[in-house]
DNA sequence: ATGGCTAACAACGTTAGA
């Protein structure tokens, strides 16, 4: 069977409830992951998305910020939430989905944002994030990546220099630091993950998923950041059909300030 | 280098995002 899966940061699901049902109803993803829904898993707005169809509804909330949930129109089976760096915070979840003969396993992360000063010995933050992305490493072993995979989510770095709006200007910026992009790249290089937005887009073009609220103009400006990554394990890349940023979500009336990304998978 | 905006909440300032 195809599969379309798609990512986004929606920045509080109760707050944008009616644009996460529009998304669906326009681009109809098998599989939508959701991070930064910011609420606790009684208030999760499950009965309106079962009303859209989407009927497999994984939450893993937490009060007030951060929280990941999928939203499924397949069955979803050994659904785990996995605790990072020792914390209870709610930043990944791994579903598997039947697919065709064989199963998919499907991970959803919320890597620490980071704070704003790159120094872990100043900034606790910063430290939390890269022992995450330490952690990711360690923990998504050729074992973990040897079934076909997907990993999804808001990893909160830009690794590459078209990945941002100035690689000479964000070098000392957190999300595009030395200390995270070559952390996230021995991530990627340990599951001979692919990035699925590159496999399509080639590195000299620039791509974002992320553009501040804080501009007056975003399109504009036009300074993003491409935060939000879809990878698939080496098996599916041949499946890998597009991808898809939806840029014009960027406009929607009170929307998120990261986009959906959508990735198409070919039948088996 | 700075400033700019948005959201949640034992909420009208603080913390977090990035």
């Amino acid at each position: 069977m195809p599969l379309t899966v798609a990512t986004w940061n929606i920045n509080s699901v109760r707050l944008r409830l009616g644009l996460v049902a529009e998304f669906l109803r326009r681009f109809k993803p098998d599989v939508l992951f959701l991070q930064e829904i910011k609420t606790l898993d009684e208030g999760f707005p499950y009965a309106a998305f079962r009303e859209l169809g989407y009927r497999h509804l994984a939450v893993n909330g937490q009060k007030g910020y951060h929280g990941v949930a999928t939203i499924s129109r397949k069955r979803l089976f050994d659904v785990d939430n996995r605790g990072f760096c020792g914390k209870d915070d709610s930043r990944h979840q791994a579903v598997t989905i039947k697919d065709g003969g064989g199963e998919i396993r499907l991970h959803n992360f919320y890597v620490p944002a980071g704070g704003d000063e790159p120094d872990p010995v100043v900034n606790d933050k910063f430290a939390h994030k890269l022992a995450f992305l330490d952690e990711m490493h360690s923990w998504l072993t050729a074992e973990e990546t040897s079934r076909p995979s997907v990993l999804v989510g808001d990893l909160n770095v830009a690794p590459l220099e078209n990945d941002v709006w100035s690689h000479r200007q964000l070098l000392r910026v957190v999300s595009h630091t030395p200390a995270e992009t070559e952390r996230l790249v021995k991530v990627m290089a340990r599951g001979s993950w692919v990035d699925a937005a590159r496999h399509f887009v080639p590195a000299d073009q620039r791509l974002y998923t992320w553009w501040s609220y804080r501009n007056r103009d975003w399109a504009a400006s036009n300074r993003g950041r491409r935060l939000d990554h879809i990878w698939v394990t080496p098996s599916l890349r041949p499946r890998l059909k597009n991808i898809e940023i939806v840029r014009e979500a960027r406009d929607w009336t009170r929307t998120s300030d990261h986009v959906p990304v959508i990735a198409r998978l070919a039948t088996t």
